[in-house]
RNA sequence: GGAGAGAUGGCAGAGUGGUCGAAUGCGGUCGUCUUGAAAACGACAGACCCGUGAGGGUCCGUGGGUUCGAAUCCCACUCUCUCCUCCA
């Protein structure tokens, strides 16, 4: 969500800076608009409930019945008045809301222009391309050769997009799940397993809603809806809190399922275990006081690229252009992992800087000094990593002539020194 | 699932229609005293909204109702605790 203060003060920046997006500001005028309503209604309301409450004083201490009866009669029509414009602020205050939550965050100064992810930056790749001498297989192949990958089975028990990992294959992610939030612990995240499902208010917190209401899964019954990122529980644990400036920073990691409808995706990525409707993901995620944001990316994505290096994979960082900038962002690096059996890289990490787009949204705030008024921290999170997509990348690039798949250095120890998996 | 109790400021806890944004204690900040600290004493101190300002308004779990006026009365809901029942 934006500063209602920044759209009163400078809509006309605003429209500039989501346009650079390819958003239109037809928002940014509907939300000006509620609150000017907004506004007057309240000051006819507010001067009302200050006569009321003179009124009420002066009522009890009348001591002439008749005097008194008068007064109490002329303070219910002012009663009623006051109602029905409480109504209204009320109707208007939601219909201001609900705009100002569908406003998308600005894009940070630095974030290159571009129309489409066809104009992200590349900013660094590393690590040497692997020289196969035998022609190397996609993941899906493997995976099937091996015994590792179900996919008849998956759609048996829950439809397109759900597969099994069975044998090596299941120890093989769950080493990786391990081994990733060991790794974030050392790199000063302190690990917290949360709820897979959170109540509606959560989804509107992290900014999941309104927009992405087509891609959750939920319960209407108990009124629960299933993360599509451990993003959002980890959001929330401070919603409607006041932190001391001293708690900061607060760099959480956890792991999660993640459960996504993927009902904008259709016909994409079908092959393989790239796009599931359930996928497993460790994130990484920060709470920071505002001059620390930009430096905390930096570490995110220096964090992120270390597992990267770590797992001995090529890897390449991007700077999202204006155009693919997920909503809730001002600035975002993907990191992509080189898979030679289906010759793509494979977005496994994205690493946001959302400022206080989320944290005004679930009311997270700090006292920046004892006794200051309190201001809204930042908030940054950075998938490190996801798993089905770095499984793959694991299983094409250590693949052997034989079909068996060579052990990351980092993840034997998680598999009682195994080398080779079959 | 059944029965009962409860939800008030950072914490504990009083308050059953107007004098309550709310006693008191602890904790907090500042000051006095002290070489320094502690103790003692004194003062200050919530969040949000409207207003250039003076100032005004809202907030006692949430939502609704009664009333000129609600922390206080009524209804619904949510959550917590205790006991019973059941189950990883």
């Amino acid at each position: 969500m934006l500063d209602i203060k920044l759209l009163r003060e400078q809509p006309e920046w605003v429209k500039a800076q989501l346009a650079r997006t390819g958003t239109d500001g037809t928002l940014v005028d509907e939300v000006l608009a509620f609150d000017e309503q907004r506004r007057r209604l309240l000051q006819e309301v507010e001067s009302l409930k200050a006569e009321r409450n003179a009124a009420s004083k002066a009522i009890s201490k009348m001591q002439d019945a008749a005097q008194r009866d008068l007064r109490i009669a002329e303070m219910r029509v002012v009663g009623d008045r006051i109602a029905a414009l409480d109504r209204a602020v009320a109707e208007v205050e939601a219909a201001q809301r609900l705009a100002l939550l569908s406003i998308r965050n600005l894009p940070h100064p630095d974030v290159p222009d571009g129309a489409s992810e066809d104009e992200n930056v590349v900013l660094m790749q590393s690590g040497e391309l692997r020289a196969f001498d035998f022609g190397p297989k996609p993941h899906w192949e493997l995976g099937e050769a091996l015994g590792w990958l179900d996919f008849e089975r998956g759609v048996k028990l829950a439809g397109s997009r759900f597969y099994l990992l069975r044998g090596n294959g299941a120890r093989l992610q769950r080493a990786l799940i391990q081994w990733l939030l060991d790794l974030h612990g050392q790199q000063g995240y302190s690990e917290v397993y949360t709820p897979f499902v959170v109540k509606e208010q959560c989804m509107w917190g992290a900014g999941q809603l309104p927009k992405f209401r087509d891609n959750l899964y939920r319960d209407e019954d108990a009124g629960l809806w299933l993360v599509p990122t451990a993003e959002v529980p980890v959001t929330n644990i401070y919603a409607d809190e006041i932190l001391d400036a001293a708690q900061l920073p607060i760099y959480l990691c956890a792991y999660t399922p993640c459960f996504r409808r993927e009902q904008m995706s259709a016909g994409r990525d079908v092959r393989g275990i790239k796009r599931g409707h359930q996928f497993d993901k460790v994130e990484m995620y920060m709470f920071v006081r505002p001059e620390e944001s930009a430096a905390a990316l930096e570490k995110l994505r220096e964090d992120a690229a270390e597992t990267c290096r770590l797992l001995g994979i090529p890897y390449r960082i991007k700077a999202l252009c204006t155009g693919d900038l997920g909503a809730a962002a001002t600035r975002t690096y993907d990191l992509e992992l080189w898979s030679p059996g289906v010759q793509e890289w494979l977005e496994v990490s994205s690493c946001s800087n959302v400022e206080a787009y989320q944290a005004r949204r679930a009311n997270i705030r700090y006292r920046p000094e004892p006794g200051a008024r309190p201001d809204f921290v930042h908030t940054l999170n950075g998938s490190g990593l996801g798993v089905p997509r770095t499984m793959i990348a694991i299983m094409e690039n250590y693949q052997q002539p034989d079909g068996s798949i060579a052990v990351p250095d980092v993840l034997q120890p998680y598999l009682g020194g195994t080398q080779f998996l079959t």
